[in-house]
DNA sequence: GTATCTGCAAAACATTTGCAATTCT
DNA sequence: AGAATTGCAAATGTTTTGCAGATAC
């Protein structure tokens, strides 16, 4: 049984072709990729692989927690199988998302001392070195 | 000449009576409304007034940077009149969004210092104190 | 009178939904 | 066989675009 397979059924989620093809892919590439590009790699390989399913599938692992949602762009989600505390950069010149490590237990807002945090998401946009 | 007024041709936006209702909505309620929100609010008031004209401007003002755009939602964008630094906490129960104060010298990331840094946004969502 | 701004209608995308076919055990 | 998964097609919802008419200076 794979790593894939085994990390699936550890977290309660019946292990299918696709869903193991999405997950590979998400750990494989670390490029924080949206739907579309999922999907479009993906279907090389299973030619019928539908955008449905993707969906789908990201939905489960975000619902399970296997998977974080990138809401860092306006127009499109990304998504993220590195579910460590970190926060993500974007690159306004070449559009990279580059991930870095912050702490949460840095981020202490006496405003919210009460309130329930679930969680904490930092997104920082400029450029990066390579386009200086 | 109106405060709002002042303010726009102070940061280069030819005044027009949709432009300043707009702003003076946002500066008003900051409810972080989104652009279905706003019009609907404003419609009342401006029964010509479209939602194109809504995106329109909204658009302009966040080109200008009297403005701030808010991803803190999977869905649908909303905007913040308040460009000062400061983070956003949204409730998942009663889906208020609140400001909450942090510095951005408060988040120093090792791994950025080369970096142009144009933008920080810090979403944090959980439970308010209300809805615990 | 010319630039700009506005607003309608249509188009463009991302995402969701309903449902039938397929797959897995 | 029975339950879950997949994938097509259509629907939904947000945002953008093209363009004609209105407005402002």
């Amino acid at each position: 049984m794979g790593n894939v397979t085994k990390f699936l059924v550890e977290n309660k989620i019946k292990p299918s072709y696709q869903r193991m093809s999405i997950l590979e892919y998400l750990i494989k590439y670390k490029t924080h990729p949206t739907v579309d590009e999922i999907h479009q790699k993906l279907v090389v390989e299973i030619p019928t692989l539908s955008k449905t399913t993707v969906y789908n599938t990201l939905k489960l692992f975000v619902e399970k927690g296997i998977v974080l949602l990138i809401n860092i762009e306006d127009n499109e989600t990304r998504y993220d199988a590195d579910t460590s505390a970190h926060g993500h950069f974007k690159c306004v010149k070449c559009n990279k998302i580059y991930d870095f490590s912050f702490n949460n237990a840095d981020i202490v807002v006496d405003e919210l001392k009460q309130y329930i945090i679930q969680q904490t998401h930092l997104y920082i946009k400029g450029i990066c070195l390579i386009c200086l």
